[in-house]
DNA sequence: TATACGTGGTT
DNA sequence: TAACCAAGTAT
């Protein structure tokens, strides 16, 4: 890794170009009058708060966030009250938010922040970098969220907003490349404050106008300098945006399966979980993952529980 | 780099 | 209605 890729104050303020500084203000400043009022967003919101929030939204919509994030934070207000609970719990309270490892590893995360770092989620990007279920985006995101500083931060808002404003094109790569990097970089405002606002600013631009399906160009602040809207809008031309195949698979089982678990108060009998399935092959291969995973913990005589 | 990993709303 | 989409990470 290079480092580039901390994009640290003193690292890009030569990148940044004039065309790139056009589109600061009239994004913050649409930033300004349209942000939506999430509770991770607001003055009293902690860093733990945000994180919560940043694995939470990890592949999942704000509005399915929202209550749970509320949960959270009332049950275990302190990385350390959530380090105190079983894992079990943090699964149980994960409710159906969907991929239930990411409860594991916010538990597990909880728990080397109130052992390595004093009970402070860290400030540091390789410190949050280094922590289970954290990646550069995460890792990014909570650093300039919570603690206000000069990152990068790709998620996928932003990196639609960058393909088409900067690079013209409908929709960014399946995966992240080093030319969105580069991108991003370039367009990232020196200051560290207006670089945080920034980030925050155009990943709510994709989310609320830069939309996938439909977006709205007619609210956009940045239309007039799109790169995509001056090309005449050309439709996604590269290969097909791999979809995501779900009935039928490991992971609608194991998601039948682990229901059963959150649901009950106590073990649950092996009968309880072989109701769900009906292909036995699969059923089994789907609770040895979940075994695998540490989502769910066998005991003797064919009893399953969430693990404590 | 490609794939596995939940869930539910929208088009 | 099947496909697409949603603040990704780990392997």
């Amino acid at each position: 890794m290079s480092t580039d890729l901390h994009h640290t104050p003193e690292s890009a303020s030569t990148t940044t170009t004039p065309r790139a500084a056009a589109l600061h203000d009239p994004v913050i400043d649409w930033f300004d009058d349209h942000a939506r009022d999430l509770p991770w967003r607001r003055p009293d919101a902690g860093a733990w708060s945000v994180m919560v929030s940043e694995f939470m939204l990890q592949q999942t919509p704000v509005v399915r966030v929202l209550p749970v994030h509320e949960q959270w934070l009332a049950r275990w207000p302190r990385p350390a009250d959530l380090a105190a609970e079983s894992p079990g719990e943090a699964v149980r309270a994960w409710g159906r938010l969907g991929y239930p490892r990411r409860a594991l590893r916010l538990h597990a995360a909880a728990g080397a922040i109130a052992q390595r770092h004093g009970g402070e989620v860290p400030r540091e990007h390789a410190e949050l970098l280094a922590l289970p279920g954290v990646g550069e985006y995460t890792a990014a995101a909570v650093a300039s969220f919570a603690y206000g500083q000069r990152h990068i931060v790709l998620d996928t808002n932003v990196r639609r907003v960058f393909a088409r404003v900067a690079t013209g094109v409908a929709h960014p790569p399946n995966a992240t490349t080093a030319a969105e990097r580069r991108t991003a970089e370039g367009l990232l405002p020196a200051d560290e404050a207006t670089a945080a606002r920034w980030a925050a600013a155009t990943m709510e631009l994709g989310a609320l106008v830069c939309t996938a399906r439909s977006p709205q160009c007619g609210q956009c602040p940045v239309a007039a300098m799109c790169a995509w809207r001056l090309a005449g809008c050309p439709p996604h031309d590269g290969p097909p945006r791999r979809g995501q195949s779900y009935a039928g698979t490991d992971r609608q089982v194991r998601g039948r399966l682990l229901a059963v678990l959150r649901a009950s108060p106590g073990p649950v009998a092996q009968a309880a979980l072989d109701a769900v399935w009906h292909e036995p092959v699969q059923r089994a291969r789907a609770l040895d993952g979940l075994v695998e995973d540490g989502l769910v913990e066998p005991l003797a005589d064919g009893v399953y529980r969430l693990p404590v």
